[in-house]
Parts: structure tokens; sequence; C-alpha cells
RNA sequence: GGCGCCGUAGCCAAGUGGUAAGGCAGAGGUCUGCAAAACCUCGAUUCGUCGGUUCGAUUCCGACCGGCGCCUCCA
């Protein structure tokens, strides 16, 4: 592996740094995964996203990464959803659970290496927040629940630069105020109420029965990975969504660094929203799709990627129909262009124009891709490239195994934005040839009112037809 | 009110203190029986507005206008 030359922005020291890891060429790497109370949709995903590419090109630039992602199988919005349901806490997540998995694999998401569930955690949560109470970092509130006390650690706000804020006059007092010692203290763990009781989210535990506060899973979860697996407490990456800054990772922090001692993680990177119309596309908003409706409407993932990739992870992306057909259209175009230089002669390719070309995409693609994770820059070059080795190609220029090998590196391993194959239908396609064959004759004859005739059948079916000097070919649209 | 983000061609969207990537759409051309695909050519004298700094600003600073986000359980 070379020097590692990639840059993150961290919203830590709100600088591009390098990323330098605790113990390369392993990356540990934690995303902040969906709540399980209900479909997620595709503004979640554009966050799962741009962690994949971030996972990926880790992984393309030689490093050694160990990913978990958590999922939030117990907070308020699963117990009421889980309530309204009329369902225990578990047989509400379970099948949301795994339609998060279908969905990221219809998105083409590389699975993480762990999901923690929070309810699969719970000794290790409870652990923690004994070990705070310990330290003398949390106490028991009024109200039978265990706070995180923010004056006992004195970098809380660094991340969110809490220091610069003021809180809002007439902000939202919770009900829990009188309980706690400040009111800026976070709940660890909840005292149980009849609702948690009701759908089972319910522990035992020696600071008595409740359930976890929503930030404590991430940090328990987290520190017990990272133990197992490399046998330290810091992570190298923290990813999530932008939203989580402030009080999500904050609380992090601080549950973790209170318990540990040591940095919590180095580097922390987050994504910007989905917006639709200007605005942050959310349940609340009602303005959301999910994986599966795109799915159902016969989106191909790779436009959904190539979408979001077009625009930086630090930016917000407005979705609509316009853009996603847009995306389809390069889609279509780099696939295209893949077809083209496999059937490409690749005689003599060290001297090729297209040879020197791919190599200069090998170049730019990295240098892109390791200043900030700069996607929308890579794509530009990508597309560069596609254009002038298709010039290449038209002047009878020879193939490039070199070109083949880049394009799927890039395209392919990291951006992995070819289309979907789509299924072999048998009947169909010999149907399609018999007609292209009938067309070919009308053709030969000059009966190219009979050709086009048969051409315009097609298209009605959605097959498109190429005329090439080495033959009709057929694609469906 | 505090903190933060954004405003670049019809649409999406990079980027830089030295004169504007890329994609889609559109127009013309090459090729083709005609198409399609591919390629070639064409589009912002200009980067929300107004000031300031500078030899020079879209890029830095300030004000303003417009849009948005977070401010205790939202990716």
């Amino acid at each position: 592996m070379s020097a590692a030359p990639l840059s993150l922005f961290n919203t830590l020291t709100r600088r591009v740094e390098p990323l330098v890891p605790l113990a390369p060429p392993r990356v540990t790497l934690y995303t902040c995964g969906p709540t399980v109370w209900n479909f997620a949709h595709i503004g979640n995903f554009r966050t799962f996203l741009f962690e994949d590419l971030l996972r990926r090109w880790l992984e393309q630039s030689g490093y050694d990464v160990f990913h978990i992602m958590n999922l939030t199988d117990v907070d308020d919005r699963t117990i009421k959803a889980a309530r309204q349901a009329g369902k225990s806490l578990v047989d509400h997540t379970a099948p949301f659970t795994k339609a998060f998995f279908e969905d990221r694999d219809y998105l083409r998401i590389k699975p993480a290496h762990v999901y923690t569930p929070a309810t699969a955690y719970m000794p290790q949560m409870i652990d923690l927040v004994t070990k705070l109470l310990e330290r003398g970092v949390a106490y028991e509130g009024d109200d039978g629940s265990v706070y995180f006390a923010i004056n006992r650690f004195p970098t809380y706000g660094r991340l969110s630069q809490l220091d610069k804020r003021e809180i809002k006059v007439g902000a939202r007092v919770a009900s829990d105020e009188y309980a706690k010692g400040d009111p800026s203290d976070f709940a660890l763990w909840k005292k149980a109420d009849a609702e948690d009781e009701a759908v089972g989210a319910a522990w035992d535990a020696p600071f008595g029965r409740g359930r976890p506060g929503w930030h404590l899973e991430c940090s328990a979860m987290s520190l017990s990975e990272i133990a197992k697996c490399c046998g330290v407490q810091t992570l190298d990456i923290h990813a999530g969504g932008i939203d989580l800054i402030f009080p999500h990772h904050e609380n992090e922090i601080a549950q973790s660094e209170g318990a540990t001692g040591q940095q919590f993680a180095r580097h922390w990177v987050h994504g910007e929203f989905l917006n639709v119309r200007g605005t942050k596309m959310s349940k609340r908003h009602g303005n959301f799709l999910t994986a599966r409706d795109l799915r159902e409407q016969g989106v191909d993932a790779a436009a959904v990627r190539l979408l979001f990739f077009q625009t930086h992870y630090r930016q917000p992306v407005d979705f609509n129909d316009d853009a996603l057909a847009a995306a389809g259209e390069g889609v279509r175009r780099i696939s295209e262009f893949r077809n083209r230089l496999e059937q490409a002669s690749h005689a003599k390719p060290d001297q090729s124009a297209l040879a020197e070309l791919s190599r200069q995409l090998r170049a730019d693609m990295t240098e892109a891709l390791n200043n900030d994770l700069n996607a929308p820059q890579a794509v530009a070059t990508l597309f560069d490239f596609v254009r002038a080795a298709n010039r290449e190609l038209d002047q009878g220029s020879g193939g490039s195994a070199e070109a083949l090998a880049v394009l799927t590196e890039f395209a392919a391993r990291v951006l992995d934005i070819f289309p979907t194959p789509r299924k072999s239908d048998q009947a169909l396609e010999s149907w399609i040839e018999a007609q292209v064959a009938a067309r070919n004759q009308a053709r030969k004859s000059k009966d190219f009112k009979a050709a086009d005739a048969i051409r315009a059948e097609l298209r009605t079916k959605g097959v498109e037809i190429e005329d090439t000097p080495t033959g009709t070919k057929w694609r469906v649209v």
C-alpha cells in the first residue's frame, strides 16, 4: 500500500485532513444505521451510499476496513410504532430490518462486516452505564432514569461547537427536566414505563429496570466491536448524516470518552441531506420515497448511485425525476462504452492512445477521490475518458486491456454504476431476433418501408435498433 | 434568538485569488437508405444583489435579498 493520501473533512476540526488510521492498513469504520421502525427512505440511503463509496474507496486504496453499522431497534419511535401496530418490539422491527437489508442489496451497498442491533447488546450497554456511574460522570435522577452529567465532561460540545451556541429562548423543555441536574444532561438509561413494558422494551439492570437512551447503543456497540476485533478503544472513522452531529454524536463522544478516557473517534465525517424541492426529505414532511418505491418503478440502482455521486457528499442534493432520468442516460452511455471496449481488439495495448488515456483516468480518479471523496470530480473525469476513448475507437484504434481494467476498477468496483443486467427472456429474445432478421431481409431488398415498420413495432416494445458495420444490434430500454 | 449550509447556463452540478469541469436536455454537422449509437461544433463576457480588500474575485471580507438545516432521541 502506498502512503495514505486520502484526505477527508473532519467535523471535529472543520478542516479537510489526511486520514491517519490508528494501525494501518486497518481502518475501523462505524456508520450510524437506520432506525427500523419503518422503511428507510432514499434520503437515509443517500448517507448510506456516501458511506458505501467511502468504504469502497478505502478498500480500493489498500486499507483493510472493518465496518460496523448499528440498527436502532429500541428507541422512542420503534416503541411507539410497535405499540400502534399492536405488536411486540421485536415483531415490529424484524420485518423492517429485513426490508433494510433488501433495500441495501438493491442499491448495491456493500454489507457491513457486523450489524449491531441495539437489543442484542444489552449487557454491553448496561456495563457502559455502570462504568459511567462508577466514574461519577453519570447519576441516577429523581425519576429513576440515569443521566450523563455534561459538566463532568469538560470537552462536551466540541464536535458541534456548542460553546458558540445559545439555547433558543422558549426551546422545548423535556418533561423529565425536574429530574436532571443540568437541563442539557441526557438520558443514558430510561426507567421503564407502562408502554415500554407493553411492547417488551424493558430490561433489568443494577440501576433499575428500563431501556437504553438512544445514544448509548452506538458507544456500547462500537466500543465492544472494536475491542473484540482489534483490541482498541478508538474508531478511525465515525460517519453519519449531518443531523446526527448534535446531539447524537456529541453524546456518543461524551459517553465513550467518559468511560474509556481515550479518544472515541479520530475522524468524523457527515453527509448532507437529500432534498425535495429544497426541503429535507423526511417522514415528517411526507416528501419521501423509499428504495422499494424506486425499485417498483423499475429504476435501476445504477442511476440512483450515479445521481448521488454527481453531487459532493457535503452538499445537499435535490432529488427529482428529471435528475434521475439524466443519471439514467449517463449510466447507459458508460455501459455502451464498456460493451464497445469489450468487443474491441486489444492488439498492441501498451502503445495505444487508449492505454495512455487509461493511465490518465486512473491518476485523475485517484486524485479526485483522495480529495475529500470528490465523487463529482471523479465522475467528470470518467465522462472525459469515455468521450476521448470513444473518439479513439471511432478512428479505428485498437482497444486496450488497460482501458477495460481501469473502467472495471472505477466504474464497477468503486462507483458500481453499470446497469443491472436484465433477466434473459428466451421467448422475447428469439422473437426480437426474428424481427431483426426480417427487417434486415427487407433492407437488403431495399424495402425500407417494411424495414422501418418492423423497427417501429420493436420500438413500441421498448427495443431500440442500431445498425452497425458489423451487423444490427438491439437493446431493451 | 444562537450555530451552520446553500444561491454557478433550460435542468442537475464541480471548481479556483488570474479569468468558468462534467452530466442531461437543445441546435447544427460527420456517419447512415433513414434512424440509432458514437464523434465534432455551438451555450454562462459570467458564477443571488450591493459594497470593500487586491494589479486582478465567481473564489477573501462586510451588508443585504432569497432558500434550507440543526438547536436533546431525525441519515
